[in-house]
DNA sequence: TGCATATCGTTGCAATTGCAACGAAGTCAA
DNA sequence: TTGACTTCGTTGCAATTGCAACGATATGCA
């Protein structure tokens, strides 16, 4: 019957691979920047588009509402990005990279491709790796 | 420049799923025995073990010394563990579970073990998949 | 033996987090 | 236009967390 090793089991292997895999890429920023994991994960989701809202970004990276405006205040305060109210709907504020921001944004972004590119050279097949790691996200979408 | 999506962004993915799995393993016991993620994996390791002390734990699973110790606390407070310091080096505190913790890990293991089949039915080749998420946990051991 | 050093587990405290509730703004129907 | 209802972002508060420091115990060396 204690034939069950935590560390053999998928769920356990997968937070703690997440853990270290996050924590290992936070050291490149973390130190220079000044910037958490929820701040980079905001800065980097502005890079993809011009302007975007809280609620966007919520929907999108899946970080509570609280989570995005705490992150935006103290990049705000930093001066990597700027708030603005939207024009036709003034209930969302507009969230924008700074020239300081987007210079942060275009420093860290290949250190991050780079970090990436590292991770997957140390397993066979990079593109199974990578496919195998979409559906099961994938997979796990309907049950929420 | 802008060429950077956080969706296709390992890092991220890795972070996601891991989250979604372990909520979506919590839900298995969380209401049923009020117990956490951290407590399950304190008993999760005591199912393999008779009496394991808190640094045993801390060093295997990777959670601060502080964690085991509340969690431990905790588990003992609900009666499904016993603590007790150790004969030889009195320093240790020696965990081992109850008959009342023993009866939980038995229901919930089976529980644990079919959602992990179930995880890796969703995608070809399991054992590919497993072998996988190893050698990407095991590479990033190094660098610790 | 006696003293310095190391290790184990716990705890105080400050920082972070999640949630619920809120105000502000928008929508829609009467 | 008004009033009920919804949505957006923020914040107050309580719970959780991480870290550093602590007391207790053990170890090693003089």
């Amino acid at each position: 019957m204690a034939d069950f090793r935590l560390d053999d089991f998928l769920p356990w292997q997968l937070a703690e691979l997440a853990e270290r895999v996050s924590r290992g890429l936070s050291d490149l920023y973390r130190d220079k920047f000044g910037i958490s994991v929820a701040e980079w994960r905001v800065v980097a989701h502005l890079s993809q588009a011009e302007r975007v809202s809280v609620r966007e970004i919520h929907a999108r990276v899946r970080m509570g509402k609280w989570q995005v405006s705490r992150a935006a205040r103290r990049l705000e305060s930093r001066g990597y990005i700027r708030k603005r109210k939207g024009r036709t709907d003034r209930r969302l504020v507009e969230l924008s990279l700074t020239p300081k921001g987007r210079a942060m944004v275009n420093e860290i972004i290949p250190l991050a491709l780079e970090y990436e590119k590292e991770l997957l050279a140390r397993v066979s097949g990079k593109r199974e790796a990578k496919d195998l790691i979409r559906s099961l996200l994938k997979s796990m979408e309907a049950s929420n």
